[in-house]
DNA sequence: CACTTTTCCCAAAACGTTTTGGAAAAAGGA
DNA sequence: TCCTTTTTCCAAAACGTTTTGGGAAAAGTG
């Protein structure tokens, strides 16, 4: 007993390894040239029907697996996607980063690849980490996301020629690879839809400036009432923080409401709901009712809200997986420029999206 | 013009290769044997001030950095940690989480290592990618969160002898390394405090069974009544879902106060907080004042409500760092049983925790 | 049968490091 | 001076794959 246990002991850090195997010895097992059951197991057609079938099997039996660090040396490979998220900027709070982040992760497992996460507190730190993955050799490509009007990321990428997709977009003359939600079309929709139904007096409180995703939503805006023949007024018009959106879209929802000419109607990104919620019921509005409100991402709280809160749903699984697939192509040497993509937005319709009263 | 362009398009892509220098090429530069610069560089005492200065000049100059997969080959370490997230289990849209993740992979970054990441929809896509990591030799070692009271991804690395540290605890007669909050603890001093404030109707609003946390808050609580002399109520005692928080909790909150001695103060998990202001809201209960509330976990919307919630706050990012630091000695062969560590939680007293009215 | 083609397999090199086991040169001791 | 010790360097092997460039045996062709 004693004696089996310290056996165990001294044991234990080999155990693990010790459970697999690999080419040299599966080959041996065999009796096969290593680049035969190498060539076998990856299809080369010239390796006879007979000897693939039983290197297959032995490979299964015995649970080989090739060992990922050895073929990414031999390939020149890292094979390996990096991605830095700042939690900081709150974004990741967001059900809708995670959908993201859910469709990267899946396609790129089905890749065979590996996503690699850095997490930073700020810009500086974002770029750091970077860095220390595109010039450690530790990737192949990046995954950028919630990116700035002028990213600074961007241009270190392209500047090295470095494979990387954006998830959104950015101002930069050179030709990129994206994925992005057609903000613009979306807002126009809502838009358009709360004038169809009659508001006269359609808000706009939207996000921080610097980033990128807020132009488009403005334009859409604007648009929007310029098809519907409303006239732009500025004061209907701010923009709450990135690091607190509950807090600045509170007091900016106040803040327009001591307006003469209060909106009948607001369109916002949900992650600013709860501070318009908030203070709709101090000034004693009831959302949907006396405000309509159209929230940009479907979040938990859009649905399980009383009333429920109508929103523009961006399919974010999807752009996940189409920003992997893209960046697959750029590896392989296309021409990032030929990859950008737009992707509509659907309108869920709900109940705070009446006419108005 | 054309020339020069086509010219940059035909390197493309070796552009980036080319600008990165590797051992041979160094040592070429240094007139100098791979062995001696390796070892130059890595401080080995062998080699002289004078060239070891040298070689880390040239080294600088050039910025060269030792290819990270070759170096992996030879040491017979993939130098990356696995991690793997059920977003369907919510548990990510809390701060606390992102925080958690932001301590280990700082950690991990400082350690030299890599945090790769999976997203897995549910328990059998979990084990998958956990299984994926550990057989495939993608990972050193794992890192588990959101831990059940049967986990089988214990069990099943326990089995192999392969490193892994929990945030959080399970229950498994083997050693094991954990780092978890003292949430038995924290619910004491919580429950205490209120009863100290003259609470005597203490309700506990806990999280799902078969996860393991709950079961800590819960012996907290009973504790906490014991000490002040109160008696147990099954019926202050509920628990709200994983998947949708503030539904189950909002539901669970409006049946509480059918109850004819209904509670003047709740304990619960932060993130079911959305549910039970909504409910409160809507039996014209104000928080704080006709009912005590006290929360676990300092999500941002407890500092910004009105009036803002008086919480236990977990440190979050020492818990990581921690979870990582414990991992590389793990690794390094240390028993895991030497490293079980509870930390101790904060209480942070704002405007929901007064006396009964 | 003799020659060509096809089928099937393999030895050796390569990927870029670190480690091992010296060996030459310099320094120290008598 | 000669021997020993210390200092400083390096050639070769190893990590576990995939790829390259054949080569032997089998099959086909006339």
């Amino acid at each position: 007993m004693c004696l089996e246990q310290s056996g165990n002991r001294i044991g234990l850090g080999k155990r693990f390894k010790s459970m697999t195997i690999n080419l040299k010895q599966l080959s041996k097992l065999l009796k096969l040239s290593p680049t035969t059951v190498s060539r076998a197991l990856a299809d080369y057609p010239d390796v006879s029907a007979k000897t693939r079938a039983r290197v297959k099997q032995m490979a299964i039996q015995h649970g080989y697996q090739p060992n990922p660090v050895a073929r990414r040396l031999q390939k020149g490979k890292t094979e390996t996607i990096g991605i830095v998220i700042t939690p900081e900027q709150n974004y990741f709070s967001d059900t809708f980063f995670i959908d993201l982040l859910s469709g990267i992760s899946n396609q790129i497992t089905r890749a065979g690849y590996e996503l690699i996460l850095g997490v930073a507190s700020d810009e500086e730190h974002e770029m750091q980490s970077m860095r220390r993955m595109v010039e450690g050799k530790r990737v192949d490509g990046m995954i950028l996301t919630l990116i700035r009007e002028q990213d600074p990321r961007v241009g270190y990428l392209l500047d090295r020629d470095f494979p990387f997709v954006l998830y959104g977009r950015t101002r930069e003359t050179r030709p990129y690879a994206f994925v992005d939600m057609d903000g613009k079309q979306a807002f126009e929709k809502a838009c358009t839809y709360l004038a169809g139904l009659g508001h006269r007096r359609i808000a706009l409180l939207n996000g921080e400036p610097g980033f990128m995703f807020p132009v488009g939503c403005r334009e859409g805006y604007e648009s929007g009432l310029f098809l519907s023949g409303l006239e732009l007024d500025p004061d209907l018009i701010r923009e709450w923080k990135h690091k607190d959106p509950s807090q600045s879209s509170y007091r900016w929802t106040l803040e327009l409401f001591k307006n003469d000419n209060p909106p009948t109607a607001i369109l916002f990104q949900t992650e600013a709901v709860n501070g318009i919620f908030k203070a709709l019921d101090e000034l004693d509005l009831q959302p949907g009712k006396d405000v309509a409100l159209i929230g940009y991402d479907d979040l938990e709280i859009a649905r399980i809200h009383r009333p429920s809160l109508s929103v523009l749903r961006p399919q974010a699984r999807e752009a996940g997986q189409r920003v992997v697939n893209i960046l697959m192509e750029v590896i392989k040497g296309e021409d990032p420029g030929k990859f950008q993509e737009i992707h509509q937005v659907e309108m869920v319709i709900r109940e705070t999206s009446l006419p108005p009263s």
